[in-house]
RNA sequence: GGCGCCGUACCCAAGUGGUAAGGGAGAGGUCUGCAAAACCUUUAUGCAUCGGUUCGAAUCCGAUCGGCGCCUCCA
């Protein structure tokens, strides 16, 4: 399997550093607020990924972090009069079930950063020692200039780096502006904690360094975040870890770019800015929203549109029908060799597609030829039991990927509905089609559409 | 100024040297008591533009135009 990794530019196969086991760490929300749909882009992608992994075989531990104290969280938190803790709490636990609308597995592993202070606090000490820090008025910072390989990842030069209109170089009192902080040193009406290296708050970045670490070990697969976080906090993650023990901090690093909305940039004050809950107060299906993000490359802006939305879901609903047809077309005498022609052909170019860097696209169009030829064959001369068992059996493995689809079919034990269609159905024999359509009706209320076929009458409820 | 992503049909989107996947929408058709759904057919002599290399280029090289991002706490 082909992967990016940002650390090279250049697409890598993938071999993990202890054969068959794969540890990958991802940064997760700050949970200041309700989750964007920017950001469930990142990590429907990273979602993909671990999808993939686990679909190849191999053991995987990703842990993800939460950030619960930061200048964002600190500010809103106060802003509203309530505890830092009392306010992350409820952006935590909305986040998570955004995941679960979206089908994002868990991680194996969720940390939060105000859980790991002592794990911060101990590589600040070493980070002292070795001399890669100093402190500067009850603040701790990295001696950028002390690690070489510094801009490493992002291909900049730190030489190079303009300062940033919102940085004074005197704002400061840094040995060198672009030195970033370790340690915060504690302000009054802010959380802190008392720690072997002083009053304070930990930097951001060293959060994800003390966790991976402890979690992954000092060296581990796979890293994940937005591209934005190449630079800076990517890259000072490697300086504080490589800093402290010598090993390098990551193999693979894995970045899903951003997207956009209506081809612009998603922002509050252009009214373009979607959280996964407006776009569900506007009745959008999420697994249609999931389908969406995940079927864009993870390297490509991705431009997100209502209208495609509702593209998604029409994609969907038509992999969905076929699975439909599947299960209720008339049955065949017997097999078709060429089913399985079909369905090998069809994994084969899934598989291969995935394994070209997450090819997604490509394996997708994998899925849709095989539902086009299945459904000749389906329609035309119908399926024998063993036909449908093996194209439910491949569908459920791009459904490892989709984590859409309706394999598994209706409730047909609904009795109710069951004795309405079987009534509509003596009715339509009798001719009386208006007690049908009266049947009909009540069954749309029930939120069951009928679709009479050839082959008797199929139904499914409303997604 | 430095670093990076991108430009393929009405919309979304694969394809990185061998003659344009796939999805949506539109149009036509099949089925049907009707409707809906479903299914089938169809839709780029063309891949931002201009040069070049090649038997052959969306793919490689050069230039140009355009969109987006990062360059100290933003996925």
């Amino acid at each position: 399997m082909l992967i990016f990794n940002t650390l090279t530019g250049r697409e890598e196969e993938f071999q993990p550093l202890q054969s068959g086991r794969v540890r990958m760490y991802t940064c997760g929300p700050t949970v200041y607020n309700f989750a964007h749909i920017g950001n469930l882009r990142t990590f429907v992608s990273q979602d993909l990924l671990r999808r993939w992994l686990l679909y190849r075989g191999y053991q995987l531990t990703h842990v993800m972090n939460v950030t619960d104290v930061d200048d964002k969280t600190i500010a809103n938190a106060c802003e509203r009069g309530v505890s830092l803790e009392e306010y992350t709490a409820g952006y935590a636990q909305a986040f998570f079930e955004d995941c679960r609308r979206l089908r994002l597995q868990q991680p194996e592993r969720v940390a939060y950063a105000t859980r790991h202070i002592p794990e911060m606090v101990e590589l600040v000490e070493k980070l002292l020692e070795k001399n890669l820090a100093y402190r500067q008025d009850g603040s701790i910072y990295y001696r950028i200039s002390a690690f070489p390989k510094y801009g490493r990842l992002s291909h900049l030069d730190p030489d190079q780096l303009q300062i940033g209109h919102s940085v004074e170089a005197d704002e400061y009192s840094k040995d060198n502006p672009r030195d970033f902080v370790l340690w915060k040193a504690p302000k009054e009406g802010e959380p802190s904690w008392e720690t072997r290296v002083g009053r304070g708050r930990p930097g951001w970045h060293l959060e994800c360094s003390a966790m991976s670490m402890k979690y992954l070990g000092d060296s581990f697969d796979i890293h994940g975040g937005g591209v934005d976080l190449i630079f800076p906090h990517h890259e000072n993650e490697i300086a504080q870890s490589e800093g402290v023990t010598g090993a390098p901090f990551v193999k693979y690093w894995f970045h899903t770019e951003h997207l956009v909305v209506d081809g612009e940039k998603m922002s509050k004050s252009k009214g373009n800015f979607y959280t996964l809950r407006d776009l569900l107060d506007k009745g959008f299906d999420p697994l249609a929203i999931r389908y969406l993000l995940l079927s864009t490359h993870y390297r490509k802006p991705l431009n997100f549109t209502l209208e495609g939305i509702l593209q998604a879901a029409a994609a969907l609903r038509s992999l969905n029908n076929f699975l439909l047809l599947v299960r209720t077309c008339r049955d065949a005498a017997a097999g078709n060799p060429r089913i399985g022609e079909i369905l090998q052909q069809a994994l084969a170019r899934f598989e291969s597609a995935m394994d070209d860097n997450l090819n997604i696209s490509g394996a997708l169009g994998a899925v849709f030829d095989a539902r086009y030829d299945l459904n000749a064959l389906a329609e035309s001369q119908g399926l024998f039991a063993g036909d449908r068992e093996r194209i439910l059996t491949t569908f459920g493995k791009f459904n490892a990927l989709l984590d859409s689809l309706d394999l598994e079919g209706e409730d047909t034990t609904d009795a109710q509905v069951r004795e309405l269609i079987q009534a509509r159905s003596d009715a339509r024999r009798n001719r009386d089609f208006k007690r049908a359509d009266e049947i009909r009706g009540q069954l749309l209320q029930r939120g069951v559409i009928l679709e009479d076929t050839r082959d008797g009458v199929r139904w499914k409820r409303i997604g």
